[in-house]
DNA sequence: AGTACCACCTGACGGC
DNA sequence: TGCCGTCAGGTGGTAC
């Protein structure tokens, strides 16, 4: 999931729910998703403090803090969800769906846990946030300085923050396919597989259009479609079913038609990614 | 500077 | 039913 519209829900999410109440405890479940910090130090730094505000870049999401006393400049944190993380808040025990069955029933302590759950941050009003990642490629951050980490890391800017100017100079320095120049987050940070299939099927250009061959009309077309696919999706909520059904998401798999033409959506390997575009109505391939 | 491939992990799915 | 290969929206490292 975790592209540049998810996190920025997630983001959202977490404004909406976790912030400026006492942390009472963290819980590292899995400290393989800790990187440059120990357990023992993420959960005593944490302990007593609050989440203040947030910020997204990419799709990394930085979380600032503060003591209940005063805003302070305390180390933030950073979040990263690889292919599988999310953010879920919640009151135990956990009550939605159907009634719990089977062992938990006779392991209440169990009951609280999510699947998946890698961190959890205990509140004092009986609140959980937690932070959960199936395949354990996310990564969690303790860090002093935000841009610092961005520089470490090499992140382009944000993708959504790009006027046209600098998108046309940042694909400008791109080589290969205009799909992987998209995805290269070291060059514009936020679209990944997915997002990236979207906003090529939209702007007409097919994934492995050589990105130094875009002329102008393309490139405006590129970054007016990169901008839309990126903001329409995150006022969806990052989900598919409430995104447009003429969009390609819907149908991105091999084989369906397109939502826009009489052709069938095909799946082509472009830098070791799945890419899923329509032969028929987006050109600019390989011939 | 590209691409190709592997690794990190877990789980879902289809074929046999 | 169960085993096995393949695939999955992430990044980062290697070799070429």
């Amino acid at each position: 999931m975790p592209e540049l519209p998810d996190v920025e829900v997630f983001r959202r999410y977490l404004n909406a729910t976790a912030l400026h109440q006492r942390i009472e405890e963290v819980e590292v479940l899995s400290s393989k998703v800790l990187e440059g910090v120990s357990a023992g130090r993420l959960e005593k730094e944490l302990r007593g403090t609050l989440l203040d505000s947030t910020r997204r870049h990419g799709k990394y999401l930085f979380v600032y803090r503060a003591t209940p006393a005063e805003k302070s400049k305390l180390p933030l944190l950073v979040l990263h969800f690889g292919m599988t993380g999310y953010l879920k808040y919640f009151k135990d025990p956990e009550d939605e769906g159907s009634e719990p069955e089977g062992p938990e029933e006779t392991r209440p302590d169990l009951a609280r846990k999510l699947r998946h759950e890698r961190l959890a941050f205990h509140f004092d009003n009986g609140y959980h946030l937690a932070y959960v990642s199936q395949r354990l490629l996310g990564s969690v951050h303790l860090v002093d300085d935000p841009d610092r980490f961005l520089e470490k890391k090499e992140l382009g800017p944000d993708a959504l923050e790009l006027r046209f100017q600098e998108l046309a100079g940042i694909l400008g320095r791109g080589r290969g396919s205009v799909k992987s120049t998209l995805m290269n987050q070291k060059l514009l940070a936020g679209i990944g597989n997915i997002y990236s299939d979207e906003i090529l099927f939209q702007a007409r250009l097919h994934p492995k259009a050589e990105v130094r061959g875009l002329d102008g009309d393309a490139l405006r077309k590129l970054h007016g479609k990169l901008r839309h696919v990126l903001e329409t999706a995150i006022e969806a909520g990052a989900d598919p079913d409430e995104m447009p059904r003429s969009w390609l998401l819907p149908h991105r798999e091999e084989g369906k038609s397109c939502p826009r033409c009489s052709g069938k959506i095909r799946k082509a390997q472009v830098s070791g990614r799945s890419a899923y575009f329509c032969p028929d109505c987006q050109k600019g391939g390989p011939s």
